[in-house]
DNA sequence: ACAATTCTGTTGCAAAGGCAACAGTTTTTT
DNA sequence: AAAAAACTGTTGCCTTTGCAACAGAATTGT
């Protein structure tokens, strides 16, 4: 999430004075992107949700991003080591603003506002999305389901500022979020709420610890 | 790791010029930094290797990421969500140079150019920082122990153009960096042996596959 | 050079998690 | 409004993984 510089006068300046970037609107379950060697693709979401999704031999799909208003993505961020796919899919109508991250450093022909303030926020920006990394990959190496599960939960609640949300997704998307079975992921939803750790009503859970 | 720009100008000109950031030695085993909340630390491992590490509350280790020459690191990367002490520990000797990251915005007092260098070189550097976590995520996501193992082997052959290599850290450390149990991993080991997938003698490894 | 510690390799057993399959809901499409 | 598709919830079975324990090898400290 972009904090700190007001996105919407850098998106304004975007808009007026840049020709090498595009804007482009999405339908659900569009594909955004692929990720692409070499290409240094640059996003911003601008409204929306969006998943960074990749599918392995096995037929596994594993969410490995989520994304949301604001958040950046492309391969800029990716050194693409396996031979699986990495797509960006629209999982509701997106506005995507794209552009090639070769410009980020090299002055724009008009020499435009835009991305004088992007090289100017480019730190932020990008630290924000290390923060994002960290959390998720604080949430990978949990052991088991249950602290997968309950980290996730508490990472939610904390950001929410309450012990009752609603799931920014499906439990079908949290699973592949997680990178755990479905069915064993709703066995263990099942003991928490019998073990009273968690209410749970339909996508919407309350914390009942701590 | 660092890379595209000269790394030991940069670190002549903060040696002679910035009065704010220092440096320190560490010997093996010796906790380098422990991540505080708030505090904004910003560390290069100038020589050695460390380890930022998680012990948990059911007594599981877990490597969050491995660090080597040039390699950054700190809390400023870093929202402390967890309750979890999270310690950067020398794997050997180590030379390391701290500063807090607020010094990276607001001009040192003698104006040297230690912060001018960092400033200009600052989105490249966190931008490999997220490289490596996505990296991390790729291999945390595989869904079994092989995948985990196979993913980071062909990770290191890739990095050192080669199909034999040594492993940069040992087999105990390596379970706890896939976030696996080391006895689990060592039976898998075995059996990618017996299925000709590597070769392994002590820890040095040579894939047959592809 | 010896003692102490850590690491490797192995195994039996138990627990956790993945797989498959299906019925009932909800959501989306036409 | 009906049909199709996707999601939720559940379960039995079986594989994978974790845990505990130990012996031998290697490394480190004194």
């Amino acid at each position: 999430m972009i904090t700190n510089f007001d996105i919407n006068t850098f998106i304004y300046n975007f808009e007026k004075s840049c020709q090498k970037a595009h804007r482009k609107t999405f339908s659900k379950n569009e594909v955004i992107t692929s990720y692409i060697e070499k290409r240094n693709q640059f996003c911003i979401l601008l409204s929306g949700n969006a998943d960074l999704v990749r599918y392995d031999l096995n037929g596994n799909r594993t969410i490995i991003e989520h994304f949301s208003k604001y958040d950046i993505f492309g391969e800029v961020f990716y050194t693409i080591t396996t031979n699986n796919e990495l797509l960006v899919e629209a999982r509701k109508k997106s506005e995507v603003l794209f552009y090639s991250y070769d410009n980020i450093k090299q002055k724009c022909n008009s020499n435009c506002k835009f991305h004088q303030i992007l090289s100017q926020e480019l730190p932020e920006l990008i630290l924000s999305k290390v923060t994002d990394l960290n959390t998720r990959i604080e949430l990978l190496t949990q052991r088991s389901i249950r602290d997968k599960i309950l980290s996730y939960f508490t990472l939610v609640s904390t950001r929410n500022l309450s012990k009752s949300f609603s799931l920014p997704f499906s439990l079908t998307d949290l699973a592949d979020y997680l990178s755990i079975d479905r069915s064993a992921m709703m066995r263990e939803l099942k003991l928490l709420k019998e073990d009273g750790f968690i209410e749970k009503i339909g996508n919407r859970i309350t914390l009942l610890y701590k």
